[in-house]
DNA sequence: GAGTTTGAAACT
DNA sequence: CAGTTTCAAACTC
């Protein structure tokens, strides 16, 4: 069998296909889909796509802002990919982890998409070429061969990433893990193990209906993908879909029917490549069936919403339920299969517990460092009873994380998301990442000989995410307050300026905004992108948070002389204020000064520079709070209640954390920022006040302090790393001795972007 | 709301 | 690296 490979169609295409509805198989929208499908239609596969039952179209999602471009402005932006085919994959992929067991339907609708894509499949062989085809607008394209459909149960589909004899195994267990896989590969193995289950796929050939793609419950689905909960905060989830799975489409195999068939094809040419456009959704393909089932549930969401994108795909949570049902094959084979992971990932294991995923991911601009950090491969395997496929996803390149980048707001998301279109759309670019999938095949589990490995290329993807529509139409507005988030009153530097709030907070400018000639919108997305990009390249921390915290006290006091927990990363240059006013940001940003600043008569009631401490000391709450597990540095993003404001991220990584919230006297609210990058993407929404101290979580991301360090590399200390990459030798943090940051070293740093004006009082919320 | 002050960002 | 200019937020009236 050939596996199909998705590609961008040129945006145009994609968009018209969308809009009218993506339709699986053998509809004759594919013929529009294009020309290159032509090709493939002799083939085997094709034949038996189109001998399935038929498909229903579906509507596809627009996405309007892409959050991770800046981020990966490092990486070679090869495609700009639309979204995921593989998310249909994902519908028989799981994550274990991520669960998003709902929105099978979701899953469907991807799948159609992925087959829309087929035409693209000629591409495969230079998986290259096909990266750079993608076009970031189109967020629907993606194709993957992976079906969702559950009953691959004989074959197996593994995506190998170059490699093919290394064979890590990556279960997709959540659906929304999609793109945490990635992240918690990158911080911890970055072996990501994917399962795909294979129930879908009986449907298919029995002719089973797709079900319908609920966008209701996409939406929904996706919004908790969006969310940027910290792990802990996990909510439980629960399958909501019991649909069966669809596995509307694809067939990556012929074979599915006839596995013998499929085989002998597949033997002439036992290795095809394969182009994936996954956009986040692909990831998210898998659903965490078990999972959902287990009722660990939460754990998915906290991760999983950073990644939203890939979620939004498809999960297949049905599976899940046919399985239970009986209705479907396999699933349970498919879940048992696990393919060796590279050494990076850890197996995401069905356990959608991992917080950790959600750890790393998020950091900007330097993900793609890390992503070549993260995982080598990724597997999805299904097994069936009978034959098995696998699809092994690796990324040859060792791209990963950029998905985890974006992130978004799941209840933003939701408002905004109604119908596909409306909804934020998560585009990608798939600039980054490349999964190199393989596909074996093998007819009966004894017999290798059928087994077809395929190689696939996918695609990296940013997400975008219209920022307006969440805007106008999410939360925020139902937040009541269009003031949610940061206004900047821009004149003249078009916010493509530090200057600027909203650029510097890393999000469009929105309504509220009184600036004039602003070109922070995501209809300027790539003026907005070149411009983060230079200046990120004077300095990289230029979006960073500018808020570091210090999870050891101790340590703190050493390097900062002042007790509090956070300290400003380059400190202040305050003259006349005394930092007793906003303009200072060690005051702003609710810290005290530190040895850093160069602020003179420093009255900063956070915490002088000298060292005398001052009466807050909130931070000291949070330093228990905010420090993660590991101890390494991380950057925590204190947002005030509201979650996430629908402000568009912008592109760049996520949310920047650098955002200052604000309580400003003027009560504007705190900007909502999507972590566009992601990086922090998530961002997180921390929901803490970090001066109130338990009270409210903060959430923690790793930070872009993290990111620093795995630049530099051996750096074991963020801080270090935080130092060495202001440009401007500004002072970004104090410097330390130790290096110790390490991992869980005593001190640990954390970027975090606080509140502008942290509450005093601990219980006076903003 | 207009004007002033302030300090970061940008520029030289 | 230091000095200057530009800019927009913060602040005052």
């Amino acid at each position: 069998m050939k596996m199909v490979s998705v590609v961008n169609g040129e945006n145009g295409e994609n968009d018209e296909e969308s809009e009218k509805g993506i339709v699986v198989m053998d509809t004759p929208e594919r013929t529009q889909i294009a020309n290159p499908l032509s090709k493939f239609e002799d083939s085997p596969v094709f034949n038996y796509i189109n001998s399935l039952s038929p498909i229903k179209p579906v509507k596809s999602m627009h996405f309007t802002q892409t959050f991770s471009s800046l981020s990966f402005a490092s990486l070679p932006s090869v495609f700009t990919s639309p979204h995921v085919s593989s998310i249909r994959d994902s519908k028989f992929l799981r994550r274990h982890q991520f669960s998003d067991p709902s929105k099978p339907e979701h899953i469907i609708e991807d799948a159609k998409k992925a087959e829309t894509n087929e035409g693209n499949l000629g591409n495969d062989q230079n998986p290259s070429k096909q990266q750079t085809d993608f076009n970031p607008s189109d967020s629907n394209t993606s194709a993957v061969p992976l079906n969702g459909c559950s009953n691959f149960e004989s074959s197996k589909l593994s995506y190998d990433p170059a490699s093919l004899n290394t064979m890590n195994t990556l279960k997709m267990a959540g659906p929304s893990a999609s793109s945490a896989p990635f992240i918690n590969n990158a911080s911890a193995d970055g072996s990501l193990r994917i399962e795909e289950e294979i129930e879908g796929i009986d449907a298919l050939h029995h002719g089973k209906e797709v079900t319908g793609c609920d966008w209701d419950s996409m939406i929904s689905d996706a919004s908790e993908l969006l969310n940027f909960n910290s792990p802990s905060e996990m909510v439980p989830y629960k399958g909501s879909g019991q649909n069966t799975l669809d596995c509307t489409d694809y067939k990556v195999d012929g074979t599915d029917n006839n596995p013998s068939e499929q085989n002998d094809g597949m033997k002439d040419e036992p290795e095809n490549h394969l182009t994936v456009d996954s956009t986040l959704n692909n990831f998210e393909v898998a659903e965490p069936v078990e999972d959902a089932d287990e009722g660990g549930p939460n754990m998915f969401r906290g991760m999983r919403r950073r990644c939203l994108v890939f979620e939004m795909s498809g999960t297949r949570r049905k599976h899940l339920e046919d399985s239970s049902n009986g209705s479907s094959l396999n699933t349970s084979e498919s879940n048992q299969t696990v393919l060796p992971n590279d050494n990076n990932l850890p197996p995401l294991g069905a356990t959608a517990n991992d917080s950790s995923r959600c750890i790393l991911p998020g950091i900007g601009l330097h993900l793609n460092s890390i992503a070549s950090n993260l995982v080598d491969q990724k597997v999805i395997k299904h097994e069936s009873s009978g034959s098995t496929r696998q699809l092994i996803i690796g990324h040859p390149s060792g791209i990963y994380g950029s998905m985890a980048l974006a992130t978004l707001d799941a209840t933003s998301l939701e408002n905004n998301m109604g119908p596909p279109q409306n909804s934020l759309s998560v585009a990608e670019d798939a600039k980054a990442l490349n999964f190199v999938i393989s596909e074996e095949l093998s007819q009966g589990q004894t017999s290798p000989k059928k087994k077809r490995q395929v190689t696939c290329i996918l695609i990296v993807f940013t997400l975008k995410v219209a920022p307006k529509k969440l805007i106008t139409n999410g939360r925020r507005s139902d937040a009541g307050d269009g003031e949610a988030c940061k206004r900047c009153n821009c004149k003249k530097s078009k916010c493509l300026k530090l200057y600027c709030e909203c650029f510097a907070a890393g999000v469009y400018c929105v309504e509220p905004c009184s600036c004039h000639d602003c070109y922070n919108k995501p209809i300027h997305e790539d003026t907005v992108l070149a411009t983060r990009k230079q200046i990120e390249s004077r300095n990289p921390l230029a979006f960073a948070p500018k808020v570091i915290k210090t999870a050891d006290p101790m340590q703190e006091d050493e390097l900062n002389n002042t007790p509090a927990s956070a300290r400003h990363k380059r400190g202040c240059n305050c003259k006349k204020s005394g930092c007793l006013k906003k303009y200072c940001e060690c005051y702003q940003g609710g810290v005290g000064c530190s040895i850093n600043c160069r602020c003179e008569g420093c009255k900063n009631t956070f915490g002088r520079k000298d060292g005398s401490e001052m009466d807050l000391e909130v931070n000291h709450a949070d330093e228990s709070e905010g420090i993660g597990s590991d101890g390494s540095l991380q950057m925590v993003l204190h947002t005030e209640a509201e979650p996430i404001s629908a402000t568009p991220a912008t592109p760049s990584r996520f949310g920047r954390q650098s955002i200052p919230f604000v309580n400003s006297s003027k009560g504007k609210p705190p900007r909502a920022f999507l972590a566009i990058g992601g990086s922090s993407s998530s961002q997180r929404f921390g929901k803490l006040n970090p001066f109130k101290g338990g009270e409210n979580k903060q959430l923690q991301t790793v930070g872009e302090n993290e990111i620093p360090e795995i630049l530099e590399g051996n750096n074991g200390s963020p801080i270090s790393g935080v130092k060495s990459c202001s440009p401007n030798s500004k002072r970004v943090s104090p410097p330390h001795s130790g290096g110790g940051m390490g991992q869980r070293s005593s001190r640990k740093l954390i970027l975090q972007s606080i509140p502008s004006f942290p509450c005093l009082t601990p219980n006076s919320k903003q």
